[in-house]
DNA sequence: CTAGTATATATAGTAACTATATAGTCAAGG
DNA sequence: CCTTGACTATATAGTTACTATATATACTAG
């Protein structure tokens, strides 16, 4: 009676099965997470074929982000019951993860194409463009907060971003008033805003933007900013136009692409009107 | 001339923002990974709000397996261009991942199903049933293998289910041939085989299975499953049936959900014939 | 001015491997 | 039968990426 089933394999037929480190296996048998269901009189280890799907079970929960010991604790006791148990509430973990992948794969999209569209860009050159509607998610208005006040603002930007899957690799730019930049306060932002090609239903404070633009790159620190925003003044004045409600700032580079300041690009963009 | 947007956040702040602990910041400082833009001469360190970004980044290629050390290597010398080269090869990784995760949610969907009908199943009882067609993907014949050779064919079956995405969470299962049944060699498989619910074009070894089986469970260790053979074969012979070409043998509970071998089930289903 | 909450550095500890050193086991070839 | 080489084992040390603790200093609100 030939039984071929119960052909056992090694720790190094198994591991290579498994796609893991053979010490990996004896640390699992050690901390009594995955062992051997026979070892020899001489301490071998033997593996059945089956045990690879309690090793995948145990791979699945690791990467949903259950300590060996927490895993451990259930197969100690393991029954039908409990592990439908587990998985039902696995399921729920996985579907989160799966979420949480596909925004960061939107990320990287979304850093391809702004990058690629940035290298054809001559940043030396202000520019008279009609864009398009967009939308925009809005923080809270931070004209005249606190620095405790526009943490605090900033946070619950950044999480109601995160709540709500709103982060799509967009920069996150701040918009100032037309009063504000008439007084010289350039940077005086009263939103922190991020484009949203997607916009989704049930989120508040969206505001379309579309109209002509006069649009510039500051290269190099902000607080140099004003050499900049006086050229595109001038280019302004000679396309005689005037400014509009409102002025966008965003990075084009910064420290995620940039090691120094002085590299750095920010794109204004300033809403303009013929006189 | 208020500068909003220069404001800096404290290690505190900026970690609360990134869902970190302080002592990560410090550590990711340290290793030169993300360093503050600012620090004063108290050696207090300022975050800037547009780091997060950076922040968000590491995490990504942290999330695909990239070390801090090559994460490191990048941000040394970042520039437009490498990080577009960078995004771009993350790119695959990350879609390889989404299908990983993807698979691994079928695989938790397909152990609940799996476990919640074995729950309604009385193991005890010996039941005709008409199977419908069903496809499965076979393992290479193993019915005359060393056991050199049985390793290689399973180690070739895993690697094929692994690469063609094809483990969707069924257990895997044996075929034993008519001959070798009849024999008494009950567990001589020819071929391990794996349930496919939704067949992929363009891999071969697949057959369908349907037709009439006598089902039967044996509750205990393999060594010990010739009796539940013996009393199928009383039933089989009561209700005037003979044996078909293929014996299918799974494993309902095993070393996933249970801790003893005494209390293993394995699923025994004969295709038969009427006489 | 003090209490409480920040910040900092330095150091030790942890989880989950991963590598290294040393020794025993086994199968194939001369 | 013996040796060689590829396996197995244990024990221990090292690594990565945090994480906690201890101690000291700094800022801030009452």
């Amino acid at each position: 009676m030939n039984k071929k089933n119960v052909k056992y394999l090694t720790t190094g037929e198994f591991a290579k099965l498994c796609k893991v480190n053979k010490q990996t296996l004896f640390y699992y048998d050690q901390i009594g997470l995955l062992s051997p269901i026979y070892k020899n009189e001489k301490g071998y280890r033997y593996y059945s074929l089956n045990q690879i799907e309690l090793f995948y079970v145990i791979d699945l929960l690791k990467e949903l982000g259950m300590s060996l010991k927490d895993i451990q604790l259930y197969t100690q006791n393991k029954s039908p019951e409990s592990f439908l148990a587990l998985m039902y509430q696995q399921k729920e973990e996985i579907g989160k993860k799966r979420q949480e992948i596909e925004m960061k794969e939107k990320l990287i999209e979304t850093k391809i194409a702004i990058i690629e569209e940035s290298l054809s860009v001559p940043f030396n050159q202000i520019t008279l463009q009609h864009l398009p509607e967009a939308t925009l998610y809005l923080s809270r208005n931070i004209e005249d907060t606190t620095d405790d006040e526009f943490v605090e603002v900033i946070s619950e930007f950044i999480e109601e971003l995160n709540e709500a899957q709103l982060d799509t690799g967009f920069p996150i730019g701040g918009i100032t008033k037309r009063k504000h930049v008439l007084n010289g306060d350039y940077s005086k932002y009263t939103y922190l805003y991020i484009e949203q090609p997607q916009p989704k239903e049930g989120y508040p404070y969206f505001k379309a933007v579309k109209g002509d633009f006069l649009i510039g790159y500051h290269i190099g620190e902000d607080t140099t900013i004003c050499s900049t925003y006086e050229e595109m003044f001038s280019e302004m004045k000679r396309l005689n136009l005037s400014l509009g409600d409102y002025v966008f700032e965003e990075y084009v580079y910064d420290t995620l692409v940039k090691n120094q300041k002085e590299q750095y690009v920010t794109k204004i963009m300033m809403q303009v009107v013929g006189n």
